[in-house]
This record gives structure tokens, C-alpha cells and sequence, in this order.
DNA sequence: CAATATGGTTTCATTTTGATACTAAGGAGC
DNA sequence: GCTCCTTAGTATCAAAATGAAACCATATTG
């Protein structure tokens, strides 16, 4: 298989348009630890809106990665999981996010020395 | 320290909002392998724009993860290289990039079933 | 009878992105 | 000496994505 992508055309490169995102690397963190509903998983990830939240977890669902459960309770309960294949890919994502809480003391500092030069 | 991504006013949501971002792995990915020039980074990374490109490599040297080195040949030569602390970033992103290849199929035969059913 | 909760969709203004054209400086080919 | 090519970008403008807010149906609570 010749998957690549650093071809514009490789599906991969579509896959990683979708991963390498800031609001799918938050939905995955959380859905990581246990299956959230909606409004906590809104309430959870400061800053994110609705219209937003809901885009993309029904991205990640088409993609596999999120199950979508719903539950005739009043109101409707729906409830998103991790799917195995979700599951596959959870270790990199929250290294992502761990890098960023470990590493951003240096990357302030880094960005006041290149705001003093210029 | 208290950082937490899920914060949006935290530091680390913008670190997290930069390398979270499709062109940035493509780039940092490319740098890990060797030095790479402004114009040869453009033609590897198919598909980017000079604009986009440019942004991205001035927000990763500000970050303190790429290097600008500039020589004065004619054509003028600018080299991007990674630093150390991009280098501990690598195997991240590389990681993101090797998981879409490798579960590219799982994902378009999740999204097949998932268009089929709707 | 109004307020609150659920999980969304719709609307519209603001941001971001991408494609294209442009810059300047020098070398190569004609 | 004229034209084209290269370098590494910036400027411009249209198109697409995003974010904030309002709206929807349903039903329980006060």
C-alpha cells in the first residue's frame, strides 16, 4: 500500500485533517476515561460551543472512532463512547496534550525571547 | 502550576490549538528527518500554500521548536531545522501521522457502513 | 404558568484559509 | 541587453470555517 501523507490526494491526509485538530483531541481525551454525555462533555471542555461539539463527534462517529448511544429517558439521554478503534489512537492524542502541559513553560519563554528580538 | 488544557484561558490551549494543526505536523514531520529549505519544504509538503507555510514555520520558531537560519547566497538561502525542544515533540506528532496511515482502511470502511446507514 | 433540563439545528457576523499575483535581486540562456 | 528562472516571502481578495446566540420539542419541577 502506498498511503502517504504528504500526498495532498491520500486519504491519510484527510484522517489527519480530522485528528489534528484542538476539539477532537479534548473530545477523545475525555471519552478516553468513560463514556460522557453531551452537555458534560460541553460543560467539560471549556470554550467549545455547541454547533462545534456537535460537528465533530459526528465526524469522529462516521470515521469509527466515537459510538453514539441514545436512550428514551426524559429528557433523551445521548450518551458517546470510545470504540476500539478510538481506543487505538487515544494513547497519541493525550500525548499531545501531555507535551503541551509539560513543555509550555519552555514555550512562553521561548516566545517572550522571540517578541524582545523583534 | 495548575495547567490544564481543558481550561480555556489555560497557556496550554494554545500550545495544544498550534500543534494541533494539520500543516504543523506535516511540517515538524519533515524537519525531524534533516534541515530543510523555505521552497523544498513547499514542494514535499503537497498541497500548502506559501502563505500558509510562512505563518506556520514564524508561529513554530516563536513557539521555540523550529530554527530560522538565514545565509546570504543569491538566491538567498533560509534553512528551517528542528530545536531541542521541538525534538522532543516528534515522535508525538510522527505518531499521529503513522497512526492514520496505518488505520487509514479501518476508517473509510467505518465511514462506508456509516453513509451506508444514513 | 414560568423555568429548567435534554440534544441538538439554524442564522448570521466575524475569522481564517486558500489561490493568486506581486516583490526584489541576481544568474543563465539567447 | 532582454527575458526567464530561482530564492523567500508579502499583499490582496474571495471562499470557507468558526463562534455566539437564538430557536426547537419534550417533559418535569417549583
Amino acid at each position: 500500500m502506498e498511503y502517504d501523507v504528504y500526498i495532498q490526494t491520500c486519504p491519510t491526509r484527510l484522517v489527519l485533517d480530522r485528528l489534528a485538530d484542538k476539539w477532537a483531541v479534548l473530545v477523545l481525551g475525555k471519552l478516553d476515561e468513560q463514556p460522557v454525555r453531551f452537555n458534560q462533555l460541553k460543560r467539560e471542555i471549556d470554550g467549545i460551543s455547541q454547533k462545534v461539539l456537535s460537528q465533530v463527534l459526528k465526524k469522529l462517529e462516521r470515521d469509527g472512532l466515537v459510538s453514539r448511544s441514545v436512550y428514551a429517558t426524559v429528557p433523551v439521554t445521548v450518551e458517546y463512547a470510545i470504540t476500539p478503534l478510538g481506543r487505538t489512537l487515544t494513547s497519541t492524542v493525550a500525548a499531545l496534550t501531555r507535551w503541551a502541559e509539560d513543555n509550555i513553560e519552555a514555550v512562553l519563554e521561548a516566545q517572550q525571547k522571540y517578541d524582545r528580538s523583534a
